[in-house]
Order: C-alpha cells, then structure tokens, then sequence
RNA sequence: UCUAUCAGCCGGGUUAUCGGGUAUUACGCAAGUAGUAUCAGGAAAGUCCGGACAGCAAAGGGCAACACACCGGUUAAUGGCCGGUUUUGUUAUGGUUGGUGGUAACACUAACUAUGGCGGAAAGAAAGUGCCACAGAAAAUUACCACCCCCAACUUGUUGGGGGCCAGGGUGAAAACGUGAGGUAAGAGCUCACGGGUUUUUGCAGUAAUGCAUUAAUUGGGUAAACCUUGUGUGCUGUAAUGCCACGUAUAUCAGCGUUUGAGGGCGGCUCGUUCAACCCCCAACUAGUUGGGGGGCGCUGAAGGGUAGGCAGCAAGAUUGUAACAGUAAUGUUGCAGCCAGAUAAAUGAUAACCUCUCCCAAUUUUUUGGGAUGACAGAAUCCGGCUUACAGGCUGAUAGAUUUU
RNA sequence: GUAGAUAUGGAUUAGUGGUUAAAUCAGUGGGAUGUCUCCCCACCAACGCCGGUUCGAAUCCGGUUAUCUACC
C-alpha cells in the first residue's frame, strides 16, 4: 500500500546562488536530450542536514525567445513536468546518498507543447537515475 | 440598419485536482506542517520627454553646448494636455459668375466666395553669411542678346563708339506685384485707376495672439528639420543611487608629483573668480626659530594585481484608487464618503480537465434553434509617479458623414 | 536596469541635398583557348520600414523595426 505523494517544488529545491551555479558549469557534467541540455553534479559541499535536496534550476536562452512572455512560459512549463516526476529520483537520491544538483536549458527555438516536455522529462529522469546508479557503483 | 472616421471604455468567466511568491497566526529545537489574507497591464513594452527620491562636503558670473519657440490656461513639472488665433489641405452644404445641353423648368461642369466637420503647420529670410543641380540671357540687382536715340565711317544698310535700361529673350520648382489706361525716341510703378501682399500710425473689440476700420511707407524669390540672430529654459550621475552589517584580501607592490611659493580637488564642458586641502620624525648650520639635505610617514594621480559578489534597509499610504457633488467651455481643481491593491532577485502570479461565453466554418432548419470542428489578440511588474509613442483577436458606448428602408 | 552605435546588390565597403547610386569579389551569358583557370566584354542585383522639411532626400528631422556593443 502506497502512500499518496505530495508533487512539490518550494523554494529549497531551487538552484539560487551565484557560486554554486559558477561551480557547476565548471566542474559538471553535460548531457542533452533535444530539445533539452542538461548540466548536473553531485553536490559535495558540506549542507546542513536539512538541506540535503535535489536542486534544480530552468533556463531559456534569451537568443532563440526575445519576448519575456515566452520565456516564462517555457520555464512554467517545464517547471510543471519536473514537479510532477522528480520524485523517483529524489528517492534514488536518498537511498544513495548523494544531493543532485541539476541545471536544465531549453535550446530549442520554437514554443513547445506541453505534452512534448512531458514526454522529454521522463527520458530524463531515466537517465539521471542511471547516473546515480553508475556513480554508486564506481565508488564502491 | 449598414459602412467609414474620430474619441472614450472593456479586453473572458465558473468549478474541480495538483502547485508557487509575499505577509501573518498556531504547532515544532529545527527542517517544516496546517490555517487565513493577497498576488500581474492598458499598454507592465519602447526608454522619447518631465518629475519625486538619493549621492556628488561648500556661493557664483561670462562663454560654449543642448532643448524649446503664435496666444492664453492647466500642472509637482514638461517638449505633454485643454481652449483660442492665423494659415493651409480635404470634405459637405449654400451663394455668385462663366461655359455646355435644353423651347422652358432645369441639369452638368469650372472658378471665386461664405459656413460647418476632420486633420497639418507655427519666432526671425526687412541683421548678416552660404546654397539653389539640369535648363535658362539671368537664380538676386550685374552683365549679355534684342529694342531705341546720338556720333563717326563708308561698300546706303551694315560696322564701330557712347548712352537709355529691365517691358521682350518660354527655361525652370521658383523670374523681379496683377489688369487696364496714360506717357515716351523706345520702354519701365515712370504716372494714374482698380485689386493683391508686407511693414507701420491711430481708434474700437479682445487678458493676449489677432480681427475690423483708418494713416503713412513700400512692392523686399526660396531655404533657418543650412550656418545664424532674438527670447526662454536646462548641473551631473542614477535604486547596480545611497546607508549599514557580515565574510575575505595586501595598513602590501611599482612609477610620477606634492606637503603652505601648495600636488590635487569642488563650484556642469571651458574660462574668470572663489573655495577646500595633507601642517609628523631624524641630521647639519646658525639669532630657542628659520634655512638646507636625507629617509620615512601622509596626500594625490596612474599602472599592475588581490579579495568579495552574501544579508538588511532603500521597498510599497501615494502629485494613491473608486465614487458623488461643486467650480470651469475644457484640460484640471476643490470637498465629502469608501478602500488599502504585487514586491520577486537563476526572479512567484502557474498547469491540466470540464462547462459556459466570444468569433469563424460545416450540416440540418422558415426567422430561430440543434449538432460537430477550429480559435481566443498584444503582451509579463523589478524604485515610484505624470505624459508621449508603438503593438493589439474581439466587444460596447457616443459624435460626425454617407448609403438604404419606413413614416 | 542604464547608456550608446550601426543598417546601401548574395558578401565586403564608397558615396558634399542634384543625371540612370560607385567599386571589388560572387552569380549569369558571350569572346578568347584543343580544354580549364587567368584575361576581355556585357548583364543581373541594393539605400531596413513609415511619415515630414525641401523644387528635389541614401544623405536633413521625427517615429519605428532589427542587429551589435559597453557598464556593478
């Protein structure tokens, strides 16, 4: 018997300092999945307890969308779909002991349905999860 | 009723599920959980103007630069807005005159004029300088051709010299006020009559721009979004301002200059004037203070580098919003009543579904209604206001004009 | 958020308010050559857009669109 999941996504799971962000285009590692790029690191910086999370953080290039409008719809977007799915890798992330953190930028040029980021997302989670997975191992 | 133009207003709604920012209350050591309230626009946009607010320690004058420019009002302020004036474009209606058609009534058409609607423009070209391609004799007061007169010569209708001089020389975007008469050797505002323009005197109306009448002078091409002249106005930098806290580094390095005969800085860019500005140690000489030298300290400028890039305030009650009355032609103002309405910072205000609603299409159907499908504009606060400009599916209201129908 | 610059053929640049907007490369056609280049000749093709000032605008003025740059 499952116990219903909460989908949230508040303001701790969200990628803000500047630092941080420097270090993780640095040192991360890059993969994409059109029309997505995704940056992501294992967080290794000593956190306060409570602060072990996943974090996240949306981007849309400025070049391919001119209009504000719609660049927040994009990031809503994509917003949305992340919500309603990271939890299976926020587990993969508990059980492994590792804090994510993960950057994710449209690339794409053209406004996209939301089924599409739907769909997009899944084989992104897959993927992140398999990482996690690797990344167990090799260090054990 | 439809169409066009202008002005003003609105610019999707409800429910369900899942989520976000801010404030606050309760529980909790904390993370957090739960409840309540609230959460984008008419342009939030462009950044084209004008302010508020903050910093630049502390008066200014002149010049330059930039902006504006009919008059009055409005406002915190403006280059905005409102009302008027002159002029111009367009449109409608009426009038006068001419032409064409018609026996006539009248119709069509052109010019002028009056009134109304909708726009545009606005200091000075009579202070000076420059420019005006091509064409044209000439592009601004000068010549040339032609015309006329006089003199000389001889091949007797040409040549040469002197004078008159802007009426003709048809081009151009633009040609030296227009028409008629007189006048003359030929002509010319040279003179006269009528008419037009510009400046001006006086009177009347108006706060004024200006209008009407009148007096005198004059007939001066355009361009100031060419230089310029006149008048008026304007400090610069912007909330990444600015103040405070925390963390960290290099109270370090190099070069130049200065320390009262003053480096350098402020007062807008320049200049005048004015003002601020570091006043310590050692040594030597001589009149217990001054002079000279050296080193350091201190100050200023530049170079190369090191560190941080977190938090709080600024920051949400105001030239505030809605509404009513009053004043005013209006922009706008005054007063009363009611309301509190985003404050993020890799940046909340969202996603999905259903129904309603708007518009369009298809089918059935007598208007109407039913079913199915598609679609929902422009666009997202970042210190805050007042304007301007630009974008905008669709809808509503009013005014004006036109067309059609009915009476 | 603030400030500034630029826009001319397919590309890179010229261009005092005055003919049909100039040049180089590229493209097309022809000549030359046994053939291809080089060379010669001709053609094609542009003032970002909308208004205004002016007799006349690529140029001057205003608005607008796009591109680029700098600034803690």
């Amino acid at each position: 018997m499952e116990q219903q999941q909460r989908y949230t996504l508040g303001k701790n799971n969200k990628l803000k300092s500047t630092k941080v962000i420097e270090q993780l285009f640095k040192q991360g590692k890059s993969f994409s999945i059109f029309p997505f790029r995704i940056i992501y690191l294992f967080n290794e910086n000593e956190l306060p307890e409570s602060e072990n999370k996943l974090q996240t953080a949306f981007s849309v290039s400025k070049k391919y969308f001119k209009k504000a409008t719609d660049r927040n719809r994009v990031k809503r977007l994509m917003r949305e779909a992340w919500r309603l799915q990271k939890n299976r890798l926020e587990e993969k992330n508990k059980a492994t002991g590792k804090n994510m953190m993960v950057f994710l930028i449209y690339t794409g040029n053209e406004l996209p349905e939301y089924d599409v980021i739907f769909e997009k997302t899944v084989t992104i989670i897959k993927r992140l999860i398999k990482i996690c997975d690797e990344a167990t191992v090799t260090n054990m």
